[in-house]
DNA sequence: CACTGTGAATGCATTCACAGCG
DNA sequence: CGCTGTGAATGCATTCACAGTG
C-alpha cells in the first residue's frame, strides 16, 4: 500500500490538475506544480512517481492525462460513492450544502437525526428521516461512508450502527476518540483542536524567520 | 519547539482530561488515557514528557492538575483569544453555532462577508459586517486568529487582508492552497479532500486485518 | 537544456525495552 | 508490584544529489 502521506496529497495534485486544465494549460512542471501546492518540486515527482511514471523529461506533466490516471487511482473517476449523514444541524447542514463533494462523486442518500423536530424537514434539499434503527437504513440504501456531525454523547453509537450497516470508512466531527473495528477507515475533523494547536504557537512566540546561518 | 505532532495531541489531551474531571475521577494512568484516545501507552508518556513531568510512578497522573498544566501550555487558560470570520455562509455559521470554540475561549468578535445581501444581518447571535476595508477591521479589533470560510475565488485575498490587518494565525476552510508569509501560522481544513481519502482506501480494498505471520 | 525518476542520506515520529521510583 | 520517564532502535517521510531522457 502507498504511503499514508502521499495518499493525502494525491487529491490536491487532482485538484490543481482540474483548475490548471480549467485554464486550457496542456503541460505543468512538478516545479510548477509544487509552487501551487506550496510544496517542493521534489516531493511532487516522489509522490507521484509511486504510483506511475506519468512525466516527460523535459517537457514535465500532460495536464488532462495525469488529472484523469490521478482521478482513477483515488477512486472517484466514473463512479459515485454513497454518503450518509448523521446530524441535520449546522455542520451537517453545511456539509449538504457543499458543492465540492457531489463534483467528486461524493452523494448524500441519507441524511439523519435523533431530534424529532427535524425529522421530516427538508434540509438543503434533502428529506431527514429518523435515526431510530439506522442500522437497516443504512444497509438499505448502501452507504459506503458515513459522516457523523451529531454531538459528541452520540457519536459512538451512531458509529457503531454505521458499521453495523456495513459502512467501511467514516469522517468525524465530533470531538471524541471513535473506536471502529479495523476494518474500518476513519478520518477525524477536529475543529476545536485546530484552533487549539494555533493558540499554542502564538502564545509562545512572535514567529521569527528561521534565520539561516 | 517542541515536535509538532505532539502539539496537535496536546489538545486532545487536554480534552480528555476535562472530561475526567468532569467524572470526577482523580487520577489516571498513561495506558487509561491512551485507550480513551485511540494512542499507545508509550506515545502518551513521551508526549507529555516533552513539556515536563506531571507523573507519578505507581499512581498516574492527577487529573485535575494535568489538565491545567496542559491548558496553560496550549495557551487557553486565563486568556481568551479574539477571532474573526470570513463568510457568513452555511459553513461559517456552522462555525459560529459551535460551542466548543468559546468553552475554550475562543471569541468571534468580527464576521464579514462579500454579499451585500447579507451585511447587516444577524448570524448565530453575530452581526454580519461588510468586508470592505477588512484589513482596517480587523487591525481595529485585535483579532489574532482569523477563520477563511469563503469560496476559493476569494480565498487568497481575504487572506492577504487578515495578515495586512495584524492576523498570525488562520484557519483556512477554503479547498486551495494559500500564500502567506513565514511568520503567520496556517491550518487547513480540506473536507473534500478527506473523503477522497477515503475514497482511495475504499476504492482498493476490503481492509484486512493485518495478518501478523 | 529542462525536465523526470530514484538510490542514498537525512531528519522526524513512534515504538521498544528497561532503569528507577512510590 | 504498577507505574513513569527516557535512551536506544526502528520505521516513515522528506530532501539531496544526480544519472538519464526527450
Amino acid at each position: 500500500m502507498a504511503p499514508e502521506a502521499c495518499v493525502a496529497r494525491l487529491s490536491l495534485y487532482a485538484r490543481e490538475l482540474a483548475r490548471l486544465a480549467h485554464q486550457r494549460v496542456g503541460y505543468v512542471s512538478s516545479r510548477r506544480l509544487a509552487q501551487q501546492l506550496g510544496l517542493t518540486d521534489t516531493q511532487v515527482r516522489r509522490d507521484l512517481s509511486t504510483f506511475g511514471q506519468f512525466g516527460t523529461s523535459g517537457r514535465g506533466y500532460e495536464v488532462q492525462r495525469l488529472h484523469d490516471r490521478l482521478t482513477a487511482i483515488l477512486g472517484v473517476s466514473g463512479r459515485t460513492w454513497n454518503v450518509a449523514l448523521a446530524g441535520a444541524g449546522n455542520l451537517g447542514s453545511a456539509l449538504l450544502a457543499y458543492r465540492g463533494f457531489k463534483e467528486r462523486g461524493f452523494l448524500f442518500r441519507l441524511v439523519v437525526d435523533a431530534d424529532a423536530n427535524k425529522v421530516g424537514r427538508v434540509v438543503q434539499g434533502h428529506a431527514v428521516a429518523s435515526a431510530h434503527d439506522l442500522t437497516q437504513i443504512v444497509r438499505r440504501h448502501d452507504i459506503h461512508i458515513g459522516v457523523i456531525a451529531v454531538p459528541v454523547e452520540a457519536a459512538q453509537a451512531v458509529c457503531n450502527q454505521f458499521v453495523a450497516g456495513g459502512v467501511r470508512a467514516i469522517v468525524n466531527f465530533a470531538p471524541i476518540h471513535l473506536d471502529v473495528p479495523p476494518t474500518v477507515w476513519l478520518r477525524v475533523v477536529d475543529l476545536a483542536s485546530e484552533l487549539e494547536t494555533l493558540a499554542f504557537y502564538l502564545a509562545r512566540t512572535t514567529k521569527f524567520e528561521t534565520a539561516t546561518p
